[in-house]
DNA sequence: CCCCAGGCCGCGC
DNA sequence: GCGCGGCATGGG
């Protein structure tokens, strides 16, 4: 099964080019604090519509923890209301920022924060925990997402919970953050273009090592 | 008109 | 522990 996997993973690897995925505008202080933002409001929502929350945060001097954690809640809300859920997102965001400032600062809580803590605050569950920990503090836990669990069930025919997909690549890979982001984005660009709800099969160039397209095309 | 997007929470079972 | 409905905007 780890070996499936280890194909799966130089395969994908191989056709995607995806170093330096996560998009950074705006390089706020402390660096990757717009990531954090960022994994919270793409919660169930396209890219597009988050680029656009995090300019209006850029604009309103709210890509900040301190003014996040203390300016009034309707502000925010005006901000992101293009990435949607903007009511309970907007607490999500006061929660994140109060979490990193109760480490003194935000440099302190991009180095010190664990998994736990993360949890801990309502609006961060273990796919945004996961992204935080890896993306902004560069810590090698790998990302399971919507489009990881399809292809995993797709290609591999495995199926399970969070922690036991996790379990899988943290297992039967180097411990590496560089290779986690990379390959996390890979599944993300292979899901969203290719390994669709109704998969492009004609397209994809990893159907060597797809279950799915070699019991399908009998 | 429909469906979907880089999930999470709170609830019932 | 798992499944479900609610949350909301913008693009195809």
């Amino acid at each position: 099964m780890e070996k499936a996997l280890i194909l799966l993973t130089k395969k994908l690897l191989e056709i995607y080019n995806c170093k330096n995925w996560w998009p950074m505008k705006y390089k706020t202080k402390p660096k990757k604090w717009e990531v954090c933002v960022g994994a919270i409001l793409t919660q169930n929502t396209n890219w597009r519509n988050v680029e656009k929350a995090l300019y209006n945060l850029y604009s309103a001097k709210l890509l900040d923890a301190k003014r996040l954690a203390r300016v009034n809640i309707s502000k925010i809300r005006a901000c992101i209301k293009p990435a949607g859920f903007y009511i309970q997102k907007a607490a999500y965001l006061r929660n994140l920022a109060k979490l990193a400032l109760s480490f003194g600062s935000v440099k302190n809580f991009l180095d010190s924060v664990n998994r736990e803590d993360l949890l801990s605050i309502n609006g961060i569950g273990q796919e945004t925990a996961d992204t935080i920990l890896l993306y902004a503090c560069n810590k090698p836990y790998f990302v399971i997402g919507a489009y990881t669990k399809r292809i995993l069930a797709r290609c591999l025919m495995i199926k399970g919970n969070y922690i036991e997909l996790q379990n899988i690549f943290h297992l039967s890979l180097p411990k590496n953050s560089g290779l986690y982001k990379n390959l996390h984005a890979t599944f993300v660009e292979h899901g969203k273009f290719v390994c669709k709800k109704l998969p492009k099969c004609e397209e994809c160039k990893i159907t060597k090592v797809c279950n799915h397209f070699l019991t399908s095309n009998i």
